[in-house]
RNA sequence: GGUGCUGUAGGCAAAUUGGUAAAGCCGUCGAUCUUUCAAGUCGAUGUUUGUGGGUUCAACUCCCAUCAGCACUGCCA
């Protein structure tokens, strides 16, 4: 039997590291089992369900590499099959309808938290009489349809992760609600738990990996496979993402979708790589890998049981390590957005060549691709302001001889063509001037890009000069030198 | 309140069936390289597996108790 397994996400948000990383895991087991990943979007909450965050979820899945082999599949488009699986629940006497208004069941509810006692159902309608039955239809009242969930009943799976599981009828809740009320001769609409098993079973899903927080799903879910007659798949039930406090990642904790973490400059590659990390550990030890690498390794006994924090430094320092392995050439591709996005001037068409340059020069020291932003901002504007420490050091004695001495050679039309020829300026004029070449490197430094620290400053001054920059920033430090 | 799950250094984690705990990674600190920052390289740092018992020659691994955290407890998914 071959390996078929889903990622079903509800499109009621936009894509959450959370959901994504189930799919990691969803996807890197179908990899190593040679088996068929599946989408399938759980839209039944008609109510908050929106086209525009299944469109997040389906562009974040792609962004990431978690390519789908069938799908995506709506829930929405199948609810004439989850009525038929209702219906025959029905028939058969396992499920049936009840009529507590709202009010009813709150009132229920706080009777219940008032003796201290678990809130559930009570399961009041489940013998209603045929009178009884026509008194509250007399009364107009709507009704849900409940399965049968016997109380002596004991739920036991083997769960990939943690193991033998065990689960009471009585402790979930009473009879559950699987179609939500409408009038007594349709079926309402149906709710998540059916429509899972429903299509779990239809779509022959072997393996149901998500996370811990549907464990008692898991329990009801059972009990619904048996009860429409099919076999029950395999449960894998992954640790959380974990906020700094411990508690499960959510909206309120910031930065949470997918979507977003792109947006802030994070590689695809880097991302997915992380979410695999969190909870499960290559048998090697090497953390770095692409999740094609990482699905021959990939088993449900190396995935911890305790929840992971999510931790940013780790991610920035995967970024970065995918990051400084880029070839400029690429490299130019992934920030020409971001340049674009912060209005600087350049024309992608001509300055191509001189972009990806600049790239290259950028990259190791990037952590994020929205890094190259603040740190490409001064190759982008002909001059720029001189900080503090800039100005300070242009001040120094001997500075605005040795700046006017450079100035002079570049305005006598001294070639500045490759890194070889900058280095031969610079000697020359450490020469002529008789100074040290930290000095002149230093008021270069100073001069050129305005500040004491950035990249290196012999490739920053090559592609200066490639945009003709060197010069009126040169005579504009020559000024502040001598004012 | 109930049920379930989890508990190894600041974080992620490793440790085949009980057999020298903390491998590896991030972080932090330092050194080094360099015109600077970052990167890189090298080194240092964390201390007994939530706690208390028990079984055993031997326990992170088994048993009991206890504490804590989290998740779930919907006509949401």
């Amino acid at each position: 039997m071959t390996v078929r397994v889903r990622i079903a996400p509800s499109p009621t948000g936009n894509l959450h590291i959370g959901t994504a990383r189930t799919a990691v895991f969803n996807w890197l087991f179908a990899r190593h089992h040679g088996g068929q990943f599946i989408l399938r979007v759980e839209d039944t909450d008609t109510e908050r369900s929106r086209p525009e965050f299944t469109d997040n979820i389906t562009a974040g899945l792609e962004w990431l590499g978690l390519t789908w082999d069938e799908g995506p599949f709506f829930q929405s488009q199948r609810l004439d099959l989850y009525r038929q699986a209702i219906q025959t629940l029905l028939d058969h006497g396992l499920a049936y309808r009840a009529y507590d208004t709202s009010a009813e069941l709150e009132a229920m509810r706080t009777a219940q938290k008032a003796k201290k006692q678990a809130p559930r159902y009570d399961n009041r309608h489940r013998h209603l009489t045929d009178d009884q039955q026509r008194a509250f239809e007399a009364e107009g009242r709507q009704a849900v349809i409940r399965f049968k969930i016997a109380d002596d009943r004991t739920v036991q799976w083997h769960d990939l992760v943690r193991g033998a599981m065990t689960w009471q009828g009585s402790d979930l809740g009473g009879d559950m609600v699987i179609a939500r009320a409408s009038s007594v001769d349709s079926i309402g609409q149906p709710l998540y738990n059916l429509a899972v098993v429903v299509d779990d079973q239809d779509m022959d899903i072997t393996h149901v990996i998500r996370g811990e927080d549907h464990i008692a799903n898991t329990a009801k879910q059972i009990l619904l496979y048996e009860a429409l007659g099919g076999t029950v798949p395999q449960f894998a039930h992954t640790p959380l993402i974990l906020n700094p406090s411990g508690q499960k990642l959510s909206k309120r904790d910031g930065v949470t979708s997918i979507s977003d973490f792109q947006k802030m400059g994070f590689t695809a590659p880097a991302l997915a790589n992380y979410m695999t990390l969190l909870g499960w550990s290559p048998p090697d030890s090497e953390e770095l890998f692409t999740l094609e690498a990482a699905a021959p390794q990939f088993s449900f006994d190396r995935v911890n049981k305790a929840g992971a924090k999510f931790d940013w430094d780790k991610l920035d320092w995967l970024n970065s390590q995918y990051l400084h392995d880029r070839p400029a050439s690429e490299l130019v591709e992934m920030l020409v957005p971001y340049w674009q996005a912060a209005g600087y001037d350049f024309d992608l068409e001509v300055d191509r060549d001189w972009l990806t340059v600049l790239a290259g020069l950028l990259g190791p020291s990037l952590t994020r691709l929205s890094d190259a932003v603040e740190q490409g901002r001064f190759f982008f504007a002909e001059v720029m302001d001189y900080s503090e420490a800039a100005t300070k050091q242009l001040r120094q004695d001997g500075v605005a001889e040795l700046l006017t001495a450079t100035l002079g050679q570049l305005q006598a039309g001294a070639s500045l063509e490759s890194l070889e020829a900058v280095k031969a300026l610079v000697s020359d004029v450490v020469k002529a001037q008789g100074i040290k070449k930290g000095l002149m490197m230093k008021s270069m430094r100073a001069a050129l890009m305005g500040d004491m620290q950035g990249p290196d400053l012999t490739e920053s001054w090559l592609i200066l000069h490639q945009r003709q920059f060197d010069l009126p920033r040169l005579k504009k430090a020559v000024e502040l030198a001598q004012s």
